[in-house]
DNA sequence: ATGGTTGCAAAACTTTTGCATATCT
DNA sequence: AGATATGCAAAAGTTTTGCAACCAT
């Protein structure tokens, strides 16, 4: 067994040094991989799995299975970081340079990076009224942006009916 | 086409008023679906489709493909909410009675229940700082509880490595 | 009686896993 | 060379859909 250890959390603010982080934690720094960090480290939108293999294979895609292996393999270095919206698939996004924490629109799907420090008063005030420590990492905080909120109004929420 | 109309949302206190919501709305009360409320109304704990077929149905478990049609049917009428903890499949609970939004434990997956009052202040909070109109009916808040807090430290997180 | 509901089967989708082959170091 | 990573195929798990038979109203 000479696998490559898990290593700790790495934030790598770009490209090389999440090249590096790979490197420094024993794995290889392959092709696929290589173009999926491209992408994903290109856009502020996430990505699912899918559209991640759509954009490292040629016409036909990648393959999926080893980018959901891949992506597997970034999250737990820290490099990217992944969340659900309503019934969605997997969305994908790069982690670290300060950025860890996501809040998503329900209704236009935007994605908001913020600092974690910007949460403090939020999570201060839940631990003040529920003794919670919340974590907003796996799980974004989902509501309404400012647009979504003076368009379509309170009631515009998920993704409709079907 | 006489499908019973969607309806608008009713917050049913109790079981008979559950019925009483479901034929408003002209749909019937089958057996199905008065075995299904009465396991949703009978516990705090969130269920997923899976254990409520179980305990509709005989030795053998009752049909999950309608299990999953009426919790939709309850859930457009306001009876029923789901939200998914990590990756977990959907886990039902009842709604109205004042309780319609909650906080996950993602250590010991203890669900708490809380008056969308309690939240006045984090959603104040929230908006205050990203001008964002929080939702947490669909994606509860997931943190750690109080116990989970003080016994595993704040290193246990999720569901671990597999 | 009638039309909503159920059950069963099969499909749709996302994600995981096994294994032989290709690839990085 | 040698172990890791890939590609393909197949499986697993959740949720959806089609359709004939059933059952509330």
């Amino acid at each position: 067994m000479t696998e490559p250890s898990t290593g700790p959390a790495v934030s790598a603010p770009d490209l090389s040094a999440a090249f590096a982080a790979l490197r420094g934690a024993g794995y290889r720094v392959s092709t696929t991989r290589r173009l999926m960090l491209e992408a994903l480290y290109g856009h502020d939108e996430p990505l699912t799995a899918e559209q991640v293999a759509r954009r490292i294979g040629g016409e036909t895609g990648g393959d999926v299975a080893s980018v959901y292996r891949n992506l597997e393999t970034l999250e737990r270095l820290g490099l990217v970081r992944h969340f659900h919206l309503g019934h969605s698939p997997g969305l994908y996004v790069r982690a670290g340079a300060g950025v860890s924490e996501y809040l998503v629109c329900a209704s236009c799907q935007a994605v908001r990076a913020v600092d974690p420090d910007m949460l403090a008063g939020v999570r201060a005030e839940i631990e003040r009224t529920f003794g919670w420590e919340a974590r907003f990492t796996h799980d974004p905080i989902v509501g309404l942006c400012a647009d979504c909120r003076s368009s379509s109004g309170p009631r515009a929420v998920g993704k409709g009916r079907k």
